[in-house]
RNA sequence: GGCGGC
DNA sequence: GCCGCCAACATA
């Protein structure tokens, strides 16, 4: 995009006569910027367009669906017709329509993409999240592309991908099914013949049929090698454009360049230092009579494994930071379990950083939250891993024993278990809490560190009225 | 674990 | 293979 021409051209009336011509299809990899002037009203609006359809794309992630699961894709729908933002709805047709209102809606997304790499080349951060959206953006669209549409656009891009003949498929049929994953019908399935170092990915998860240099793709997975070039090119991009930043350099855009960013970053700071620390020592005994089943399982775990995979160093790490253990303490008391079954070069290596991060002591140095019930309960634990909700993970007689063996009785043991069973944790976690503490917290159970407050303080008041 | 860089 | 960076959100 040309800012740095003539000023007067902004404010000359839009000439869309070629629309058609530039805007053929739905999917575009943006490697021309746009030539046309554009009022420097709308030049705002849609930038703020793009900005919004991209936090949609992030929050539907946000909220648990999965990437590219029908979940995901509704709830961006249904999000981007709640705002209004029904062009970028348009260029997910499975058909590229010619109508005014689609060309329309492909100039929109061309002009604000571009405006986007101008905001969003500044940093490092900045690049990361933009570079993320756009992808995730792109395959959105191409996902819901028709066999059809899929190959206009790569006549129109002039990607020489072109499906192998049906006498090739059949010579190969059996390789095929073999050796490409994923569920499809041999018949229906076009397969593209692709170099193999374009689909990396897909070559080293033995993902295609590899054959002679030539990697045989469905075409599922087609996007892979388009995507992988529409990184490369758009990172280039970006690093490029933060380079002539200068050359952008316009008063009229400036404010809202440097300000879109801020749009979505929001409400975010916020810093408290109040907890008293703890001493690393008492953990074993603290464990036992302050943490919630959750916590203490995973305290269990890693004194008996010297071990955790990733999510539940990252739970449980920041559970111990929201109790009050130091940073300083923290890298001791996990190198100390870890070193047992590694070289302390391998645990700097591998988990110091991570540490570090959680502490807000590198990167953007955000000080995290510990993770809260909800999302506990809701993650899923794969074998091997252990940091979900007890009350939803274990079996409900596994429960029971625990419960026993930590002192509640039988009856109660019972209830609890029931209770977990109906699916009702945090009401289980409540009632674990008050029949290990004579007394119920406060307000029910919804977050780890909660527990582990009512409980601590819940000592302080006895051993105050002891006195 | 995911993403990203070499 | 080496490395950096991210996630969260109760709460009186
Ligand atoms: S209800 Fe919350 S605190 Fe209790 S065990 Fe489950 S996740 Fe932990």
């Amino acid at each position: 995009m040309d800012f740095t021409a003539n000023r007067r051209r902004l404010n000359q009336p839009i000439i869309n006569d070629s629309l058609s011509e530039l805007y053929r299809h739905d999917l575009n990899m943006y490697v021309d910027p746009p030539s046309q002037s554009i009022s420097l009203s709308e030049f705002e609006d849609i930038a703020l367009q793009r900005v919004q359809l991209f936090r949609i794309i992030e929050q539907a992630s946000l909220k648990g669906h999965k990437l590219y699961t029908d979940d995901w894709k509704e709830c961006i729908k249904g999000d981007l017709s709640k705002a209004t933002l029904k062009s970028f709805i348009r260029l997910m047709q499975p058909y590229n329509g010619q109508t005014e209102a689609d060309h329309q809606a492909r100039r929109i997304d061309h002009i604000s993409h571009f405006i986007l790499r101008v905001a969003y080349c500044r940093s490092e951060e900045l690049r990361r999240w933009f570079l993320s959206r756009e992808l995730e953006w792109f395959r959105l669209k191409f996902s819901e592309k028709s066999a059809e549409s899929i190959r206009s656009f790569l006549e129109l891009y002039k990607l020489s991908y072109t499906p192998i003949s049906d006498e090739e498929k059949m010579e190969l049929r059996e390789e095929l099914t073999q050796s490409t994953s994923g569920i499809f019908v041999l018949d229906t399935t076009a397969f593209y013949k692709v170099p193999f170092t374009e689909v990396c990915p897909l070559v080293k998860n033995r993902r295609v049929l590899l054959k002679g240099g030539y990697a045989y793709v469905p075409s599922y997975e087609l996007v892979v090698p388009i995507l992988s070039k529409f990184r490369a090119d758009l990172s280039a991009a970006l690093t490029f454009y933060n380079r002539r930043l200068p050359l952008f350099d316009d008063d009229r855009i400036n404010p809202l360049l440097t300000n879109l960013h801020r749009v979505h970053t929001g409400n975010n700071y916020v810093v408290r230092e109040n907890t008293d620390s703890v001493d690393p020592a008492n953990l074993d005994a603290y464990s036992k009579k302050h943490f919630p089943l959750c916590m203490r399982h995973m305290h269990d775990v890693l004194r008996a494994e010297h071990h955790h995979k990733h999510q539940a160093r990252l739970t449980y790490g920041l559970f111990l930071k929201g109790i009050g253990l130091l940073y300083e303490d923290a890298v001791r008391f996990w190198r100390d379990e870890f070193t047992k079954k590694m070289d302390s070069g391998k645990f700097e290596k591998s988990y110091l950083y991570n540490i570090k991060h959680q502490y807000g002591k590198v990167g953007r140095m955000l000080n995290y939250t510990p993770y809260s019930c909800m999302k506990i309960i809701l993650t899923n634990v794969g074998p091997g891993e252990h940091h979900g909700c007890p009350f939803r993970n274990w079996d409900p007689n596994f429960i029971k024993q625990k419960l026993v063996e930590g002192g509640i009785s039988n009856e109660n043991a019972n209830e609890i278990k029931e209770l977990a069973s109906g699916g009702h944790c945090q009401v289980a976690c409540g009632k674990y809490f008050e029949y290990s503490h004579g007394k119920a917290a406060a307000n029910g159970i919804n977050h780890p560190n909660q527990y582990f407050e009512e409980s601590v303080n819940l000592e302080k008041g006895n051993a105050e009225s002891k006195k």
